[in-house]
DNA sequence: CTTGAATATTTTAAGCTTGAAATAAAATAG
DNA sequence: CTATTTTATTTCAAGCTTAAAATATTCAAG
């Protein structure tokens, strides 16, 4: 080594901490909002998701625009939709004009039964993120928010 | 509101939506790593975790150990330990002095295996979480730490 | 000792997830 | 128009994951 710094072979190793705790919190926050999904409501983590994208959609969306949402694949998308559908808190309804494609809704009884869940879910999330205050919440949203940005190609499909 | 600051609902809502891009954040980069993983080794994520838990590990680690450590479900390590075994990269021994019990260890090959996985992972982290300088990766999983750390009771199974 | 509770692991059934192949329809070229 | 390619979705096989039940063993009283 010529320069003056040191050889930092410890930056990739602070990353992968980094990687490792996210890792961490992600599962643990994933394993309590799933139990409390599962005993209180009956429900699963996937089918939250997934009625979660359909409420902030007025419209419905397709099949390929919620696995994107989502980022997880095609396939997976129509088993869950499958089962919402059993519910009878969402319906497929063909697009018209493109005789493929399939746009899934919300019903009535679907909207209510998610308005419901939302609710309690912003509660545990906030008390299993109550450490952090507003102004820190945002700013490591906004951190986080730069990792998705610079990797953009998040194709999970083909 | 008596109180002259303002009523602050917004909280919540910025510890939501910390998750989920905490959630965005963790499904891009498993994503790519998954995707590395197979085409470049043919193999998966819960296979190498399971492998860098018994790195980490001189001696092996028990099944309980390890669904500990991974925050898995107990049954979820018997499949994975099984397709391992196959694989002739971990071996069971069993633990004297209590018939239920077994460790599970690397073999050598295993051991030489998972160091050219682990180097390569190093460097695909890095590069995901390249927008990152070792001071904010390190202070960015320090702030991580505390939500493990402030939710203690993490049992998956039981 | 023996009985009963606790612990370590595996098995099971159901659901989730992926990547690839199959269908079907639409868009594009010749 | 017709053939080819692209797009939207479903199906499929394999693996992952969970929660609960089943096994097997150890521990703790009595």
């Amino acid at each position: 080594m010529s320069n003056a710094g040191h050889n930092n072979n410890a930056l990739p190793k602070a990353r992968l901490r980094l990687w490792l705790r996210l890792l961490k919190a992600q599962r643990l926050i994933e394993a309590e909002l799933r139990e409390k999904l599962r005993i209180e409501y009956g429900s699963t983590l996937p089918r939250f998701d997934v009625l979660a994208a359909l409420h902030r959609a007025e419209r419905g969306l397709k099949m390929s625009e919620l696995s994107d949402e989502l980022m997880v694949s095609n396939g997976n998308v129509t088993g869950i939709v499958d089962r919402l559908v059993e519910d009878g808190t969402v319906v497929r309804v063909p697009v018209d004009g493109d005789r493929r494609a399939m746009r899934v809704k919300l019903t009535d009884e679907g909207r209510n039964y998610f308005r419901k869940l939302a609710d309690e879910h912003e509660g545990w999330v906030s008390d299993l993120l109550a450490m952090f205050d507003e102004g820190t919440a945002e700013e490591l949203a906004a951190r986080l928010h730069t990792i998705a940005d610079s990797n953009t190609e998040h194709e999970v499909n083909k």
